[in-house]
DNA sequence: TCAAGAATTGACCCATGGGACAATAAAAAG
DNA sequence: CTTTTTATTGTCCCATGGGTCAATTCTTGA
């Protein structure tokens, strides 16, 4: 029997047939009911009803609650970080990486309400779950990384480190207000806001060291 | 003795006196439990609690947990607001303006990590509850109008409407970046950040029809 | 000073939710 | 074909939380 170790949560392959897959499942149907629900009408029975389950099942998967919304959290963000990824794989200048950051993070059918609502649900326990924390810490780290590897052939490193703070922003704050009020802003858009954004704000600098 | 209207939710007049302030002592308190249990740990014994009062007192000026919650948003809202405001009446110039919004925004006091929790927690049930997405979209449409109200001096009327959407998205990305991660922005980046937005795409702007 | 009405409390009810567990079914290993 | 593990269920328990209510204290206006 060889042995393997991939993540925490990805470990064993040849229990993976079964267990794995249930726990997949159970994320998502977690993840599924924080859509409808919130955090806060987020309950054990709902979540397995949406998986077609036993409550007991859950609990068999999963030490408790807070541990199975830790890996919904887990599994939202692969999704949204494979999209980046897959992109970025294809992009070869540091304008190419930036918009592959920027659309991988407005791809049609994941820049949509239900989504963005599960999303809010989970920030929203942030400060109040350690784990949830460093995950959050961990998806902006290379979010961050991602944005630097083109914009540090585009700007001074000061400035690539203040922009991508301001893109990353940016992004939240456009996805907030698909939240907020679905259907105020458009995909299209949104990445018409953040390209501007990076457009200006390389502008301003090159104003800056031109005038002077 | 003198008669005031404020608002709907501060109608009767003599009854202001007790009824009225223990409705904003427990508005307040319901913010405070918020702030510290999110929505999902906020129960109508601890907000009792932390006003120094009984659940019952607590049913007896709400009609229900929901609405004691959308009034704390309410609240939270006016505070917020009332910040900007004092700003704005000391503005004159458009640009004036546009940094009154800006620093109203972000002010010392109250951009901090705790009063953002509470609200994140809040808009995570705006999907789920309508009165909050009225008040929601009430303090967008202001919030918008301020920024309108200086911007229309800056830009032509499609990009300042354009730039009034980047600016509130900015904000808020900035105010959630502080939620997620206590420490990581200060209120002078944050304030920096969107007045580099504005001047970054206001030079856009002036190349644009210069260079054409 | 007294009555009407408000403020406030604590007890109560009931539904729900998280979690433990024993019992059973299904697979896997041998 | 057994034995041992794993999957899965349903039941049970208990704490908690929202909401009602009657009873009590306070205000206040006449």
């Amino acid at each position: 029997m060889s042995t393997w170790i991939r993540d925490a949560w990805t470990d064993p392959v040849k229990l993976k047939r079964l267990s794995e897959i249930r726990r997949k499942e159970l994320r998502q149907a977690a993840f599924a009911v924080l859509e409808r629900e919130g955090i806060a009408g987020a309950t054990l029975e709902k979540v397995a009803a949406q998986a077609g389950a036993s409550k007991g099942i859950v609990l068999h998967y999963f030490r408790n609650k807070q541990e199975l919304f830790e890996h919904a959290m887990r599994e939202a963000n692969a999704v949204l970080c494979q999209a980046v990824i897959a992109r970025l794989r294809r992009a070869h200048t540091p304008m190419e990486r930036m918009d592959a950051v920027i659309e991988g993070n407005f791809e049609e059918h994941l820049f949509q309400p239900p989504l963005c609502h599960a999303w809010l649900s989970l920030c929203a326990e942030v400060p109040r779950d350690e784990k949830m924390a460093r995950i959050q810490r961990v998806i902006h780290a290379r979010m961050r990384s991602n944005l630097l590897s083109g914009l540090r052939g585009l700007a001074s490193p000061a400035d690539a480190d203040d922009i991508a703070l301001g893109v990353t922003a940016l992004i939240d704050g456009l996805w907030l207000r698909l939240g907020l009020q679905p259907g105020s802003v458009s995909r299209e858009q949104a990445v018409r806001q953040v390209k501007n954004y990076i457009a200006g704000r390389l502008a301003l600098r090159e104003l800056a060291t031109a005038g002077a």
